[in-house]
DNA sequence: ATCCAGGTTAAACAAC
DNA sequence: GTTGTTTAACCTGGAT
């Protein structure tokens, strides 16, 4: 699908046209034309032969997302109920070519300079996502030229076309928006703010190998340099995230691990480790509030108080000040039963309600639960005749878990019913059976 | 030459 | 129409 790049529409106003402004929406409803995908303006991307005229010809690729490779592109468009600035992305987006009708040449028909469609959700989520899997690739004293084509083919094998370019741009931006979003407005709940986590959970990751790889090096910055510059802010305004969090049992398997997944749609009340525990009153990006619970303008950094519930997790019974902020109780939760892992938890009051926590959580008795997390099994393989060697039992509680996984076996996903490649936890189903992909 | 950080510009949109 | 926000794209400068 050389040609997706080409996909735009000229529209009567006399602009090229992605399926933004209402003018471009009622067209776009019409006649089923949509798309957004860029017209890739970046002067470095040769499979870019750009612009096209007025009178190009549009051809209606897909239909209503049914089929086609271009599918998953047009997924996940509810996301601005996280976002509500995400003016763009509409529904469905039903692709199109455009076809030049002088096919080929470059007679740069000074296109008006526009820019690119808005990355949805899905597709800043796989960059993350590729840009992690290759993060110990990259190096700043060598190009990494290649590694970004690399992650634009993927990226276009998940269907959204976007360049080298495009991506190392994207990437620089999320970078710079999870900085300044650290340091100013942490914290909105927007989708926004999974990507920062995200993020956030690259640098940790890497602050642990710097960690140890500045045990054996003698320069603290050579190869790493890169790192502590991430580093930099990493460990700043996210500050407690990677002390708290970064901890795991020396045994490697982690206890209770409570930073959950990136993905907002879990259990209602998953708490993640990753949200700041600042106890200053911003509620952490991830932490959902309840309405009438006050939200960011309430409090500012109340010392605790005399509100104390008591809290039970199986033999052990402790008893929490509430007095704090949310994150406060969540952090106290977490170090009194030492929850050191992922795993979301939530309380439950004796009347079997599930209660957010906040200052003003009725006081009384909670059972602490912690979930159980996700349990797949996974069929390991001869290489050379292809039998089934043995069968691994796998929990995951989190996506960085499975992550984690498929990178330590060097597989890129898993695989069920022999076709069907799952590289995102939440698409797994409890008790299938996989087998890894390379 | 290429990397990255930090900043800027401007397109696209929303709200008024 | 104006204003404000978001963010893709671009620019600059220092470091490697």
């Amino acid at each position: 699908f050389g040609c997706s790049r080409h996909i735009s529409l000229w529209c009567a106003h006399g602009g090229l046209c992605f399926g933004k402004t209402e003018h471009c929406l009622s067209v776009k409803t019409a006649m089923f034309v949509s798309d957004k995908r860029p017209t890739d303006f970046y002067k470095d991307d040769n499979t870019n032969t750009n612009s096209s005229t007025a009178r190009d010809m549009i051809i209606d690729v897909t239909s209503n997302g049914a089929s086609g490779d271009l599918q998953p592109h047009n997924h996940n468009h509810h996301h601005h109920n996280n976002h509500n600035h995400n003016h763009h992305n509409h529904n469905i987006q039903p692709q199109q070519i455009l076809l030049g009708e002088s096919s080929g040449e470059d007679h740069e028909v000074k296109a008006p300079k526009k820019r690119a469609e808005t990355w949805v959700q899905d597709e800043t989520r796989s960059l993350i996502m590729f840009r992690r899997g290759m993060d110990g690739l990259f190096n700043t004293s060598k190009s990494n030229k290649h590694l970004w084509e690399q992650i634009s083919a993927k990226m276009r094998e998940k269907g959204f076309d976007r360049s080298p370019t495009m991506c190392t741009d994207k990437w620089r931006n999320l970078l710079k928006e999870f900085k300044k979003a650290k340091h100013h407005d942490r914290g909105n709940g927007s989708a926004k703010m999974s990507y920062y986590k995200e993020i956030e959970e690259i640098l940790r990751e890497r602050s642990k190998k710097v960690t140890t790889a500045t045990h054996y090096s003698k320069s603290p910055n050579t190869p790493t340099a890169k790192v502590d510059s991430f580093m930099q802010f990493a460990d700043k305004g996210f500050d407690d995230t990677s002390i708290s969090f970064g901890s795991v049992e020396t045994n490697g398997r982690p206890a209770l691990n409570l930073e959950r997944r990136l993905d907002h749609d879990g259990h209602p009340l998953a708490i993640t480790a990753v949200d700041a525990v600042t106890a200053n009153g911003v509620p952490p990006w991830n932490w959902r509030e309840t309405p009438g619970n006050g939200g960011d303008g309430d409090g500012h950094g109340q010392p605790f108080g005399g509100r104390v519930i008591t809290v039970k997790f199986g033999d052990y019974t402790r008893r929490i000040g509430v007095d704090g902020t949310a994150e406060a109780i969540k952090e106290t939760i977490r170090s009194a039963f030492g929850l050191r892992t992922r795993r979301a938890f939530w309380l439950e009051d004796e009347d079997q309600v599930v209660r957010c926590l906040d200052r003003d959580m009725p006081l009384g008795n909670y059972l602490l639960h912690v979930d159980d997390g996700l349990a797949i099994r996974v069929c390991h393989y001869d290489e050379s005749n292809q039998l089934p060697v043995h069968t691994e039992e796998k929990i995951f509680y989190t996506e960085e878990d499975y992550r984690d996984f498929l990178a330590r076996r060097g597989w890129t996903c898993l695989q069920v019913d022999g076709f069907r490649n799952i590289d995102n936890m939440d698409d797994l189903q409890p008790g299938a059976v996989y087998r890894g992909v390379r």
